[in-house]
DNA sequence: AGCACGCCGACT
DNA sequence: GTCGGCGTGCTC
C-alpha cells in the first residue's frame, strides 16, 4: 500500500492483455499534470519489453509497494483519441461481456494505433505528368500496357490525381506509378486536390407514403436517443430511406455511422451512396490496410470525413459530431464477434446511440426477434415499409413434398420440370444448397467405412474437382482416395449432396444451359464473384447455384424462379436459434428474385411438409411466424426472456476441460441466486474439434441483472484456478451459437 | 499473452 | 552428467 506526495500521482493503465487487472505506474517526470486526460495511450515498461497502454484514471494511491511500481515512459498523445462518451461505452462493454478492458479499448483502436504510432491524418500524395510525361508517344509503352494506360489517366487528368483517386480507378497503380515516377514521366504535385470529380450527386427518388413516413419519424427523432426498427423487405426501399436520412444529418453538419454485416455488401452501398453525396466516404473493414483503416479512423475523429461505411469492427470508430448509427440486416449473426471480445455490434452500437445521444436505425426485411420483442416492449419504434416499391409483387412461396417422389440425385422431377418451364421463358432459375463440396460423406458400399476426420468429430467432404476430401471445421485435407482403408475390396460411394454434385447433375438435367456455382470454393480468387455477378446480370447465365453467399445483398432482376433444395437441414437442430435463422434465411433467399413485370416464385423441397415453422411462414410471413416463434420462446423461458452467458473450454484431453468447468458450476450453484439456472457442463455438440476436447457450461437466469452479478463473482473463480491456462476458456454473453 | 523459473526423461 | 519438455506463476 502506497501513498505518494502531492503531485506525484500514479497512472492506472489497462494493457492489451486477457487478464481483468489493470497496472499501475508512476507518472512520468517532468510531466504537466493538469494535461493528463483518461483515454491517452501510455508507453509503459511491462516486464522485459515495452507496452502500449491506455491511461483509465490518475490516482494517489496504489495496492502495489512503491519499490514494485515501474515508471510509465511517455504520453503517446496530447489529448485523448476517445472521448469521454465512448471511454464510457468501452467500460461499459468491458463489464457487460466480462471481457478485459484492455482488449476491450484496443479493439476501438486500428491496429497502428495499438502499437502506439503518432496518431497523424497522413496528407494524400497526389502526382501530375511532367513536360516529358505529356508528350509521350505510346508505341514506346507497347510492352508495358500497364504503364501505358497509367499515362493515358493521368493525360485526361492533367490537374493530376491523388492516391484515393487512383485506387477508385484501379487497385493496383502503385508500381506502374513508381515506374512513371522513375522515368520522370510522372511528379509529385502538391497543387490543390484536382476538382474535375463530379460534385453534384444524383437527387432523391420520390418516395412512397410509407417511405416518406419513415424518413420524417428519424428526420424529427434527430438530435436524440431513440432506436427505429425499419421493416422492409428487398426492394421495398430501405436504402433511399436511409439516404434520405443521412442527407438531412450532413445538413446539421454532422456525422453518419453505417454498419453492415459483411464486407462483400459495403462495395454496393459504397456506390449508391458516392452517386448520391457528392463527398468522400470512409470505408473500413477488415480486408483493407491498416494504414487504410487508420485513415478513415483518424478523418472521422477529425470530422474531414461525414460517411463512414464498415463492418462490426467499425462501430468504435470515434466521430467527432456523431448524429446517426445506422445498422442495416440488423438480424444478421455476422453481427456478433465469435472470438475474444465477443460483443454484439447491434446492442453496443445502441448503447453508443444512448451515450452519444442520438438516433440508431436498425433495418431488416427479417427482423431478429430480440427487435421484434423490444418493438414489442415499446422499447424501439418500428417503421414498416409496404411489400415491395411500385407494382412489384411478393414471390410466392410453396412447399414441394418429396416424400416417395421421383429424385434426379436431389432434385424432384417436378422441380426439373419447374425449372425446364422457366428456362423456356428465357428467365434465370437461383438454387440454393448450403453445403458446399460434392458431397458430405464417403462411405464404403462394402463395410460401412466412413471417412472421419482425425482432429474433429465431423466426416470428411468429398471436393471431387479437387479430388480431395477436406474437413469443413478444422480444414484439414488429404487425397481422395479409390480404394476403401479398411476392407480393400469395397465401393466407395459418395453419400448426399453439396454445391459442386449439385451443379453436376444440373449440366447432365440441363445440357444447353448456362451454369454458375456461387460458393467459398468457386469465389475464392479476388474478383471471380464479382465477375460471375456481371455475368448473371447480363443475362448470360441460365442456372443460379449457390450456398448462404446468396442469400445476402446481390439481387437477380431477372431470376423467377428460386429453389431451396434442402429446406429440413434447418427444421432439426439442439439450438433454439435455428428456426430463426432458417425462416430468416427462407425469406431473404426468396428476396434475391423477380422485379414488377416479373414476380419470382419460391420452391423449397422438404420431407416435412407439415412443419408448423414452414407452414407458418409460407401461409402467413415472417411476422407471424415471428410472433409464433417468440410465444415459443415465452413459453421455455428462453432469449429474450431470460439472459444467457455460455463458459466454453477446450483443452487437449477431454479430462481437464471438464474438470474445469465442473469446478466453475459447482461455484456458480453456491453463488448464483434464485433466479439463475447453471445447466451443464456438457460436451459441445461437437466434441472434437481441431484436435481440442470442447465442454461448455450455459448459466441463464430471467433477471439478467442476477446472471452479471453471477459472472462477476465467477470470474475471479476462473482466473484463479490451476487449470486456466491449460485450458482454453472463454465467455460469451448473449450467444448466438450454442456451438 | 509472453516470459522465466523449475523440475523430470532421453541424449552427446 | 546435460538439453529441453511444458506445468506454474508473474507481470505494476
Amino acid at each position: 500500500m502506497s501513498k505518494l506526495q502531492d503531485g506525484f500521482p500514479i497512472f492506472r493503465v489497462a494493457l492489451p492483455l486477457p487478464i481483468f487487472r489493470l497496472f499501475d505506474y508512476l507518472a512520468p517526470e517532468n510531466i504537466d499534470i493538469s494535461q493528463v486526460k483518461p483515454g491517452m495511450r501510455v508507453e509503459v515498461p511491462f516486464g522485459k519489453h515495452t507496452k502500449c497502454g491506455f491511461l483509465v484514471e490518475c490516482v494517489q494511491y496504489s495496492d502495489i509497494k512503491t519499490d514494485k511500481l515501474k515508471v510509465a515512459l511517455r504520453l503517446l498523445d496530447d489529448v485523448p483519441l476517445l472521448s469521454g462518451k465512448d471511454l464510457k461505452l468501452l467500460h461499459w462493454a468491458s463489464q457487460y461481456y466480462h471481457h478485459p478492458l484492455g482488449e476491450v479499448i484496443t479493439a476501438a483502436f486500428p491496429v497502428s494505433l495499438r502499437q502506439g504510432k503518432v496518431a497523424q491524418l497522413r496528407s494524400e500524395k497526389a502526382y501530375k505528368l511532367t513536360e516529358l510525361g505529356q508528350v509521350i508517344d505510346s508505341e514506346k509503352f507497347k510492352r508495358s500496357p500497364k504503364q501505358l494506360s497509367v499515362l493515358e489517366k493521368f493525360q485526361q487528368h492533367p490537374q493530376g490525381l491523388s492516391e484515393s483517386q487512383l485506387t477508385a480507378w484501379n487497385d493496383n497503380w502503385r508500381t506502374s506509378v513508381k515506374q512513371l515516377l522513375s522515368k520522370e514521366l510522372l511528379q509529385l504535385t502538391s497543387d490543390a486536390m484536382p476538382t474535375d470529380i463530379k460534385l453534384v450527386g444524383e437527387s432523391n427518388l420520390i418516395c412512397n407514403p410509407q417511405q416518406q413516413s419513415a424518413i420524417d419519424a428519424v428526420r424529427v427523432g434527430l438530435g436524440h436517443f431513440a432506436v427505429f426498427l425499419l421493416e422492409g423487405v428487398t426492394g421495398s426501399g430501405k436504402t433511399e430511406v436511409y439516404m434520405q436520412i443521412i442527407q438531412e444529418v450532413l445538413a446539421r453538419g454532422q456525422q453518419v455511422l453505417v454498419l453492415l454485416p459483411e464486407i462483400t455488401l459495403t462495395p454496393q452501398l459504397e456506390d449508391r451512396f458516392k452517386r448520391r453525396f457528392a463527398i468522400p466516404i470512409a470505408i473500413s473493414h477488415s480486408k483493407l490496410t491498416d494504414n487504410q483503416r487508420q485513415h478513415a479512423w483518424l478523418s472521422m475523429r477529425q470530422g474531414q470525413t461525414s460517411i463512414l461505411l464498415g463492418t462490426r469492427s467499425a462501430l468504435f470508430t470515434p466521430l467527432k459530431k456523431p448524429g446517426l448509427i445506422i445498422l442495416d440486416e440488423e438480424h444478421d449473426s455476422s453481427f456478433k464477434q465469435q472470438e475474444g471480445f465477443r460483443f454484439s455490434a447491434r446492442d453496443v452500437a445502441i448503447v453508443r446511440g444512448k451515450l452519444l445521444n442520438i438516433p440508431v436505425l436498425l433495418g431488416s426485411a427479417t427482423p431478429s426477434l430480440e427487435s421484434l420483442h423490444n418493438v414489442n416492449k415499446q422499447r424501439y419504434q418500428l417503421l414498416h415499409l409496404p411489400e415491395r416499391a411500385g407494382a412489384a409483387q411478393a414471390p410466392s412461396l410453396q412447399l414441394l413434398d418429396i416424400r416417395n417422389k421421383r429424385m434426379h440425385e436431389g432434385i424432384c422431377e417436378s422441380l426439373v420440370n419447374e425449372i425446364h418451364k422457366t428456362l423456356a421463358k428465357n428467365e434465370q432459375v437461383l438454387l440454393f444448397l448450403n453445403r458446399r463440396g460434392f458431397a458430405p460423406t464417403l462411405i464404403c458400399h462394402g463395410c460401412g467405412w466412413v471417412a472421419r476426420c482425425q482432429r474433429c468429430d465431423a466426416n470428411l467432404v468429398i471436393h471431387y474437382d479437387e479430388q480431395i476430401l477436406r474437413c469443413h471445421h478444422c480444414g484439414q485435407e488429404q487425397r481422395l482416395i479409390r480404394q476403401c482403408p479398411a476392407c480393400k475390396t469395397g465401393e466407395l460411394t459418395a453419400l448426399g449432396l453439396g454445391t459442386e454434385r449439385i451443379e453436376k447433375i444440373l449440366s447432365e438435367l440441363f445440357v444447353e444451359k448456362t451454369i454458375v456455382r456461387l460458393d467459398r470454393d468457386s469465389t475464392q480468387r479476388k474478383g471471380t464473384l464479382e465477375g460471375f455477378l456481371e455475368q448473371i446480370n447480363q443475362g448470360d447465365v441460365d442456372i443460379i447455384l449457390g450456398t448462404q453467399m446468396l442469400a445476402k445483398g446481390h439481387h437477380f432482376p431477372n431470376v423467377t424462379l428460386v429453389a431451396i433444395l434442402d429446406v429440413d437441414s434447418g427444421l432439426f437442430s439442439i439450438d433454439f436459434h435455428a428456426a430463426e435463422k432458417m425462416a430468416q434465411m427462407i425469406v431473404q433467399v426468396s428476396g434475391r428474385a423477380g422485379r414488377a413485370e416479373k414476380p419470382g416464385r419460391v420452391i423449397m423441397q422438404t420431407r416435412q411438409p407439415e412443419h408448423p415453422l414452414l407452414t407458418t411462414l409460407i401461409r402467413e410471413g415472417y411476422r407471424s411466424f415471428a410472433n409464433n416463434a417468440l410465444a415459443e420462446r415465452q413459453a421455455a423461458l428462453l432469449p429474450p426472456f431470460s439472459y444467457q452467458a455460455l463458459l466454453r473450454a477446450h483443452a487437449i484431453d477431454a479430462e481437464s476441460a471438464m474438470t474445469f468447468l465442473q469446478v466453475v458450476s459447482e461455484s456458480a450453484r453456491i453463488l448464483g441466486s434464485s433466479h439463475t439456472q447453471i445447466l451443464g457442463p456438457v460436451a459441445a455438440p461437437m466434441a472434437k474439434r481441431a484436435g481440442l476436447y470442447r465442454y461448455q457450461l450455459l448459466l441463464q437466469s430471467t433477471k439478467r441483472q442476477d446472471l452479471h452479478l453471477l459472472l462477476d463473482k465467477l470470474i475471479p473463480v476462473i482466473e484463479k484456478h490451476k487449470l486456466a491456462k491449460k485450458v482454453r476458456w472463454s465467455l460469451d454473453v448473449d450467444p448466438v451459437d450454442l456451438y
